[in-house]
DNA sequence: ATGGCAATGTTTCATTGA
C-alpha cells in the first residue's frame, strides 16, 4: 500500500502532471495541498475516470487540500478542518481509508519569525497538536501527510548556516514538530537510512533545483502501529523536473499489506 | 545592495509562497 503527499501549487495548473504521476506511481492514497480552488471547481470526475475517488476542502486563490483514494477504496468519515477551530483557511482534511485515518495537513508558512503570519502559524500548530491528540485517541492507525513547512533538523536544510533561526528552521517550529512525534508518531523518512541532502521543496528562483538548494518540509508521519508496517519512504524528485513542475516534489511511503 | 520564480485575482501590478 502506497500513501503519498504532494503540494501541487495549483491543481488547475498541475492537473496534467498529477494525472501522469498517478499513472506512473499508482499510489493508493494521495494527500494534496495548495489546490487553490473552490470545491465546485474540483475535478472530481476527471480524477474518477483516472481511477481515483476524492474528497476536497478548498478555497479560491490560496490553500486548499484534498484526499484521493484509488477506485474501490472507500473514503469514509470525512472531516473538514480542525473541530472547534474556526480557521478561515482551508488547511486540514481527514478521512478514513482502509481502516487508516488519513490526515492531510497544510501547515502555514509563517513568512518570517515575529510576523503576524508567524503568530498565526504557532497558534495553528497549537490547535493541530490538540487535533492530533484527539485523532490518536480515536484511531489505531493514523497517517498525517502534508506540507508541514518545518524542517525537522539541519539534515533537512541545504545550507543550515544560512537558514539558522529562519522561518521553517527555527527552534520554536522544530520543537512543535518534535512534540508531534512525542505524541506517538514517527517521521517515516527517518525510519530508514537515507542519503544526505534529500529535500522535498526547491525555490523556483536562482536555479534552486539544479543546485539542489532545497528543504525537506513535506512529511508523512505514521502512528506507532502503522510505522511498524512501513517498508519504504522516499521523495519522488523526478516530479520536480521538466515543464511546469510544482516547487514541491511528492513524498511516498510504502506499507506492508498485512498490517 | 537587490532580487531573482510562479500562480492568482485585485491583472499589466500586488500578494503570497518558502
Amino acid at each position: 500500500m502506497k500513501i503519498a503527499s504532494w503540494n501541487v501549487n495549483s491543481l488547475n495548473v498541475r492537473l496534467p502532471r498529477l494525472l501522469a504521476w498517478l499513472d506512473r506511481q499508482r499510489p493508493d492514497v494521495v494527500c494534496l495541498q495548495e489546490t487553490k480552488m473552490e470545491d465546485s471547481r474540483f475535478p472530481e470526475e476527471v480524477l474518477r475516470e483516472a481511477g481515483y475517488a476524492s474528497c476536497c476542502y478548498g478555497q479560491k486563490t490560496y490553500n486548499g487540500v484534498a484526499i484521493l483514494a484509488r477506485n474501490g477504496l472507500d473514503i469514509g468519515a470525512v472531516q473538514y478542518g480542525v473541530p472547534d477551530y474556526a480557521d478561515p483557511q482551508a488547511r486540514v482534511l481527514a478521512a478514513t481509508v482502509c481502516n487508516i485515518r488519513i490526515v492531510c495537513f497544510y501547515v502555514p508558512n509563517g513568512q518570517a519569525i515575529g510576523s503576524e503570519k508567524f503568530e498565526y502559524k504557532m497558534q495553528w500548530c497549537r490547535q493541530a497538536t490538540r487535533y492530533l491528540q484527539e485523532t490518536l485517541a480515536a484511531y489505531t492507525y493514523v497517517a498525517v501527510a502534508g506540507d508541514f513547512n518545518i524542517t525537522p533538523d539541519d539534515r533537512d536544510v541545504y545550507d543550515p548556516e544560512i537558514w539558522q533561526g529562519q522561518v521553517l528552521c527555527s527552534d520554536e517550529e522544530r520543537a512543535v514538530f518534535q512534540s508531534w512525534l512525542t505524541l506517538g508518531f514517527q517521521d517515516s523518512f527517518r525510519l530508514f537510512d537515507q542519503p544526505p541532502a534529500v529535500f522535498s521543496w526547491w525555490d523556483y528562483r536562482q536555479l534552486g533545483f539544479a543546485k539542489n538548494h532545497g528543504l525537506r518540509i513535506d512529511h508523512i508521519l505514521l502512528s506507532g502501529k502503522l510505522g511498524a508496517t512501513c517498508i519504504a519512504s522516499i521523495v519522488d524528485r523526478e516530479e520536480r523536473k521538466g515543464d511546469k513542475p510544482s516547487d514541491h516534489a511528492p513524498v511516498i511511503v510504502t506499507l506492508k499489506e498485512d498490517k
